[in-house]
RNA sequence: GGCCUCGUGGCGGAGUGGUUACGCAGAGGAUUGCAAAUCCUUGCAUCCCAGUUCGAUUCUGGGCGAGGCCUCCA
């Protein structure tokens, strides 16, 4: 069994081996906390996820670190808490504002079926991590202080640009970036920036003030993960800058040829064809999706979501529309009725027995050859198929691994479409057409079949002469 | 302007130097009081032009088209 990755950082796929196999590292950058987040942030945290469980899978569950760290410290949130909560002092403000969307951004992720990762730390946490790298970087000629700024010096490093594949004479050439008078080079970036009295600011070497972006995440994948770890993992917006710029603060502070040897990024998402923007009023966050009917006319279930954000590779662009949520939730409910239909009793109670139920290998295969999910699906659309004790088994515990179990759905036998249905009024209407149908009462029976179809309730009237019935889809 | 992706049937979406997976939708059949569901069978595709090759959808070059980054951004 080998893994194989697409590596950024050589354009091509590579068979990955960890540094430490009793300790495989990962670091993926995650949200910045000032607003509740969108589907497209959910991309990362979906994939990133199912790379964490494969990897505990093929390393072994206590064999794996995962760190997402929460940017808790950004202009943006300045911004924020100064417009939701203008009557409270600064620091409680932007306290609020985090805590309130960290922990919207936990439960999102968990309605997702994301397992917690190993650590989530907080860059406000860390800020002497920052300050002790940023001192290192002074040390070794890397850095320089200018207009109250400490600013990183780009041609201090020779390979400056190898992941984002850019040079420095391209970088001039284009006429986006600012000329700043006081940075010796226009590409410079800032390390830790003065924070006037209405900022939040940190004591430093070089004044009270605050980071900058980049360096959060050099401090932070330092504290857990070491100077050099396996897998850097996020957006394919962030290799440039951040990636770019995360590489040069930690290499040069260690003096290291690389940060991680394995840098993945996955692709972006659009609404419906078109780039999601508040202008366009695509605008889809996580919690609307879960919980109410704005996009698509229905609230969808989060297993539904995952399963639509893996049906396309994460590298390749995807387009996020109510026919692919359509097509993965009827997926879901197809997969979820071969199991409870199985010789497999689910109830409220016994998950712990099925846990050791163990995921297919061309399921495994299919996953480690770079994360090719719809290649996976297409074994478990088999598993299903052939309807094997065994298969079915197989079937659980590829889903299980992948986190697209909701077992309160198995034990109850009834997938979470929409909640707003009478359920004891169905089984009665089911009742009366029973018995309308055994005197042969067609009229009545078709009358009833109507009733409960304007209802959104589809019967089906099985072999073995019962009548069971879902939500209409 | 620089850099980077991508272009497969009606839709979603893999793989492959040599009869193009799989799912959804469609068609036909079985089943059904009629339906639905289910089961069986089945039609449909590799952007264009060159080149390499016995043979390319796959490799190379060019074109056209879509998207991304270069500024906060998953």
């Amino acid at each position: 069994m080998t893994l194989r990755l697409y590596n950024t950082l050589t354009r091509t796929k590579e068979e990955f081996s960890p540094i430490d196999p009793n300790n495989v590292r990962m670091y993926v950058c995650g949200p910045t906390v000032y607003d509740f987040a969108h589907i497209g942030n959910a991309r990362p945290v979906i994939v990133f996820d199912v790379l964490f469980r494969l990897l505990r899978h093929l390393y072994g569950a206590e064999h794996v670190t995962y760190v997402r760290n929460i940017t808790d410290v950004d202009d943006k949130i300045n911004a924020r808490a100064l417009r939701d909560f203008p009557n409270l002092p600064l620091n409680e403000a932007i306290r609020a504002v985090t805590q309130k969307t960290a922990d919207q951004f936990q439960s999102d992720a968990k309605a997702l079926g994301c397992l917690t990762p190993t650590e989530e730390p907080r860059a406000t946490d860390n800020i002497q991590g920052m300050i002790d790298i940023i001192s290192t970087l002074i040390n070794k000629g890397h850095a320089y202080t200018a207009a109250g700024e400490v600013l990183f010096s780009v041609s201090s490093m020779a390979d400056y640009g190898k992941l984002s594949g850019r040079k420095l004479e391209d970088q001039q050439a284009g006429a986006r970036v600012a000329v700043e008078a006081h940075k010796k080079n226009p590409a410079d970036f800032v390390l830790w920036k003065l924070s006037s009295a209405d900022e939040p600011g940190w004591e430093s070497p070089w004044g009270r003030g605050r980071p900058g972006w980049h360096i959060e995440c050099s401090a932070m994948s330092k504290r857990y993960l070491g100077e050099i770890f396996d897998i850097h993992g996020g957006g394919l917006d962030l290799i440039f800058p951040h990636h770019e710029n995360e590489i040069a603060q930690s290499r040069c502070a260690h003096g290291s040829s690389v940060m991680a040897n394995v840098w993945m990024h996955n692709g972006f998402l659009q609404v419906e064809g078109q780039k999601m923007s508040k202008s366009l009023g695509n605008f889809v966050t996580i919690a609307d999706l879960l919980e109410t009917e704005k996009f698509g006319g229905q609230n969808w279930n989060g297993e539904v979501l995952r399963l639509a954000m893996l049906m396309t590779h994460y590298r390749q662009p995807i387009d996020w529309t109510k026919d692919a949520l359509l097509a993965s939730q009827k997926t879901l409910v197809d997969w979820n009725g071969e199991l409870y239909s199985s010789h497999l009793k689910f109830t409220k109670d016994n998950q712990e027995t099925y846990n050791s139920l163990t995921a297919h290998e061309d399921f495994i295969d299919a996953l480690s050859d770079d994360i090719n999910t719809h290649a996976g699906f297409t074994v478990l659309h088999k598993l299903a198929k052939s309807r094997q004790k065994m298969d079915i088994e197989y079937l659980f515990g590829s889903l299980n691994l992948m986190g697209l179990i909701d077992y309160q759905f198995l034990s109850a036998r009834q997938f979470p479409l929409k909640t707003n249905i009478n359920r004891e009024l169905v089984v009665d209407l089911i009742n009366d057409r029973l018995a309308a149908r055994h005197t042969k009462n067609w009229k009545e029976s078709d009358r009833i079949r109507d009733e409960l179809d304007a209802m959104g309730v589809a019967i089906k009237d099985n072999k073995d002469g019962t009548t069971t019935w879902e939500v209409k889809r």
